[in-house]
DNA sequence: TATTTTTGTTCAATCGATTGAACAGACAGC
DNA sequence: GCTGTCTGTTCAATCGATTGAACAAAAATA
């Protein structure tokens, strides 16, 4: 009468029979007769019998166990991606552990040791803004442990990955302030040396060249990006007399100070100053006017990186192929750029 | 020269050892020689030895791993919630296996099962609101596994729980109020049959009480709490005549859709209306006039329920003993009550 | 020197499930 | 009746680490 969690053997006692006939009718194994799977089940019913994941694992070297690293669960991008990729890997019997590096690569390379030592079955990883050795990557890679990068990638051609197409998103951005009747946009750009901002600058300056709007270098202003920068560059815009009638920030937090700084300054959004941001944050609705965005499909993201890394772990032993996904931006127009 | 990973075994063949004495070593079993220590680590490190936790899982009976069910992980309370539950358990080297109900009770018991299976050391939950019975918590506690549950909890004394001082913060957020000189307030309710919207409502009425502010029940009105909902009930209120100078919100979208409505008639806020919700959501610094709210701190609910769920993990096979915690909540002013 | 204690290590069982090989019985074909 | 194929089941090893008991050698005590 022990309250000992009930196992396959108690099973097989209980049926008189071995413990791996029980284990094979648990697996719908060809050669159990039917008479005896049925019996196996009911008893297993009875007895409340539950499997030990952890064992099963252990000895088909497979966990059923996903790792995620991201730089933060509470950023709403993150968050998506994770629902992204529960929805899918679940649907396969697979469980996620989530760990987070709050952005500190000594915190990531902690974090795919644990994740290693729990023997998940692959990892799903965004980079850490601090990181820029690949070491505990190629460990990852050496173990040949599956592995899918999404957002934050270095430029390698032996990962799995899964972005967004920034440059597109620029292009609709900008293409959109054209059609809006906008001359003399101000590009609020991210630092110019890292990947995807270069790309959005890249598809801003040539939706203005294939419109023949004459490019002014001034025009882009790199920052950080955050609310401050925003504010800060309008000032200096104004300052300049730029005579901007549009804005396209690389960030909605950009944006958001650019319409703070504008409304400060009696300037209206979108009449004479129309405002499109970058990364559709949760606010974007709320704000007034609600402002116009690029979104970047999080949990699609996670439901491509999780395919992906699926399709690895099937792959089992066979050499990976590895993949780049590129997943096209939705421009969402809201008020702060619609003029008509 | 096989790529497979190193075990105990390979380390124990290469000093000549037995396979035991390595694990020993490695564990800083007081028996084992310092010089063999020395020498197993060192060898470990050459071979690049990592640990299976599975199998040391299997073993100690005990997998270092905790679940977590959450209605929804992009949802930005939950999320913080889990940051704050990682931050405790990962100090302790526990990792957290995160699960999502979508708000169904089918399933939240469906993920107890794979959690159990997967043998996780303990669970921490907040009930899907579809979640009426309670078979599957009586479940996880039949089989002895430590559970804690936070914010949706059912009342019921044999389960630690973690939640917020519902009450209370109803109470600061009316003070509050009442000390910028509002007399009329109307109060923006949720479904009454729920503890925490009952307690809010509360909260708000014993304010009233003790400041001599005559009660009208015209002015609690329950609702969804959606940004519609808010909506909707100041028309009502409006058409009404209420003549209110305040509103107290259970929900900030509910708040926010009052500050819409407000603005829609060219009623000034704070000016003419005050406004105050509740949960903190993170649009509120970002909507005009910037939302007065209150925090409930997921973060630190988190913690706590951490916490309490470590400390059933630590006293294992000892009596459980359940533990409620009621969280402070904090008070935050921001433009839309500020009045001075 | 004999005896006890301490120290360092090995032995063997164990956690719970899986799996290929082995085996016995039923049945078919010739 | 002999050989061969199927079926249904058991055997035994295995996954990788842990752990109490056992044991031999060294050190301490008498």
């Amino acid at each position: 009468m022990k309250n000992k969690k009930t196992t396959i053997s108690d099973i097989a006692k209980a049926l008189n029979l071995s413990p791996s006939a029980v284990s094979k009718a648990l697996n719908h194994h060809p050669r159990i007769s039917k008479a005896t799977k049925e019996a196996v089940q009911r008893m297993a019913a009875e007895l409340q019998y539950e499997p030990n994941h952890l064992a099963a694992a252990l000895r088909k070297g497979k966990s059923h166990l996903i790792g995620i690293i991201v730089p933060a669960i509470d950023i709403n991008f993150f968050a998506s991606v994770v629902k992204g990729i529960e929805s899918i890997i679940n649907q396969e019997g697979y469980n996620a552990i989530i760990t987070q590096s709050d952005d500190l690569a000594e915190k990531e390379i902690r974090n795919i040791d644990a994740l290693l030592n729990t023997q998940v079955d692959g990892i799903i990883c965004s980079l850490a803004n601090t990181t820029s050795e690949y070491d505990h990557l190629e460990k990852i890679m050496s173990k040949e442990v599956p592995l899918v990068l999404f957002d934050r990638t270095p430029g390698r051609a032996d990962i799995s990955t899964v972005v967004i197409d920034d440059y597109q998103g620029a292009v609709s951005a900008t293409e959109h302030l054209v059609e809006e009747g906008c001359q003399t946009i101000l590009h609020l750009a991210g630092p110019l040396e890292t990947l995807p901002y270069r790309l959005r600058a890249e598809g801003y300056q040539d939706v203005l060249k294939k419109h023949n709007i004459p490019f002014r270098s001034e025009l882009i202003m790199p920052s950080g990006l955050t609310q401050t920068d925003g504010i800060n560059c309008i000032k200096k815009a104004l300052n300049l007399n730029l005579a901007i009638d549009a804005v396209f920030a690389a960030s909605d937090h950009a944006a958001l100070g650019a319409m703070r700084e504008l409304a400060e300054r009696g300037i209206k959004v979108p009449e004479e100053v129309a405002v499109v941001g970058f990364s559709n944050e949760g606010f974007g609705p709320f704000v007034e006017p609600s402002l116009s965005t690029v979104d970047q499909h999080g949990t699609q993201m996670g439901e491509w990186a999780a395919k992906l890394l699926l399709k690895q772990c099937e792959n089992k032993g066979k050499k990976i192929k590895y993949e780049k996904v590129v997943l096209p931006t939705d421009l969402i127009v809201r008020s702060s750029s619609r003029r008509k």
